[in-house]
DNA sequence: TCTGGCCTACCTACTAGTAGGTAGGGATGG
DNA sequence: CCATCCCTACCTACTAGTAGGTAGGCCAGA
């Protein structure tokens, strides 16, 4: 495994599951065991770390929703909930995107660009989910467009939630909800 | 105004719109024009800081719930979806659980516990909500505290994509399927 | 005279970031 | 075949600044 991957992966666990603020370049250091100046190396600033996080966080979740290849709508809602299940761990993290909204005012205009693209990105993917549960009528909607928004919203609301409790089957609960209508 | 009204006030909106691990003792006494010391002098430590911040929340939030009077549950949900956008401001900020529950690892327990109460009491009010709704048929629902998770997973959601995007109106375009069914 | 509220002046630990150096590997040219 | 050169990836040692927190003093009002 390549060392710039390696930091990628710890920042990014660090920063869900304690918030991209509260780990340093020296907590990097520490957990590959090496100097704080090498990180330094890899990635110059801090603000140069959050952009390749959340881009390369962006791009490999959009990469596993195109993956997603059930034909009917409900079964691609499902497995979209899912992905973002998964995201969650055992309650113990958040998706990353979501962490990086709730301190949007640390990042500088980049970072907030991936965070809006990420959230573009989700709803155009659900909103076609919807579109098409209109047409085979697995997924009755009347605005496959605000349907997006709410079932984006339910899944992040439910991962902070869950999160808060600890317990993963928050999430679960929460989330039920959506295929039941 | 008493000066540790005024502190909690100020550390309350720092908190909400930059994250409470972003804004120092420092930042404090600088917006009250007063010395770091004596904001020390209010809150010993910043963990009991954040322990009378989230209390106080907690609490005023929940004051605010149990004034809502309208007899009927889709009203009432309103008037809760309403409560809740009016925490969002102008879409810089986040409900203060929200943004507590983003970064769970860095309090203490008894935080940990309010957070934890804070939802446990909002699932308690919206799950009477959807219970009354079934009895006077203006929510229609099988299973009330299944949709009062959604709810407030849904709401919560919809805050962090609201702050994500700096759009309060992205409240509004999710929130809105709520009472639509 | 005592107390609440604030102050100055300090502490230790840590932050992001930098300067400058080095081990070792691959390529190039004589 | 080997010396030179530049490269990546790391290092030690440092900077300036900030974090949370503390000791002890001043002063106004009850």
């Amino acid at each position: 495994m390549d060392t710039r991957t390696t930091l990628l992966d710890h920042a990014e666990m660090l920063a869900r599951t304690r918030g991209f603020e509260a780990f340093s370049f020296a907590d990097l250091a520490t957990a590959l065991d090496m100097r704080k100046a090498s990180v330094h190396y890899h990635f110059s600033t801090k603000a140069a770390l959050a952009q390749a996080l959340i881009r390369r966080y962006r791009e490999s979740f959009m990469a596993r929703l195109a993956l997603i290849d059930a034909p009917e709508a409900d079964d691609r809602l499902r497995a979209y909930i899912a992905l973002y299940r998964e995201t969650l761990g055992s309650g113990d993290r958040l998706c990353l995107c979501v962490a990086f909204s709730c301190s949007r005012d640390s990042f500088d205009a980049a970072v907030g660009a991936e965070i809006h693209g990420f959230h573009r990105d989700s709803l155009n993917w659900l909103a076609d989910v919807f579109a098409l549960g209109q047409i085979d009528e697995t997924l009755p909607n009347a605005d496959p467009a605000g349907a997006a928004y709410a079932c984006l919203a339910l899944c992040e609301g439910a991962q902070i939630m869950a999160r808060a409790a600890g317990e993963a089957h928050v999430f679960d609960r929460a989330t039920a909800q959506i295929l039941k209508g």
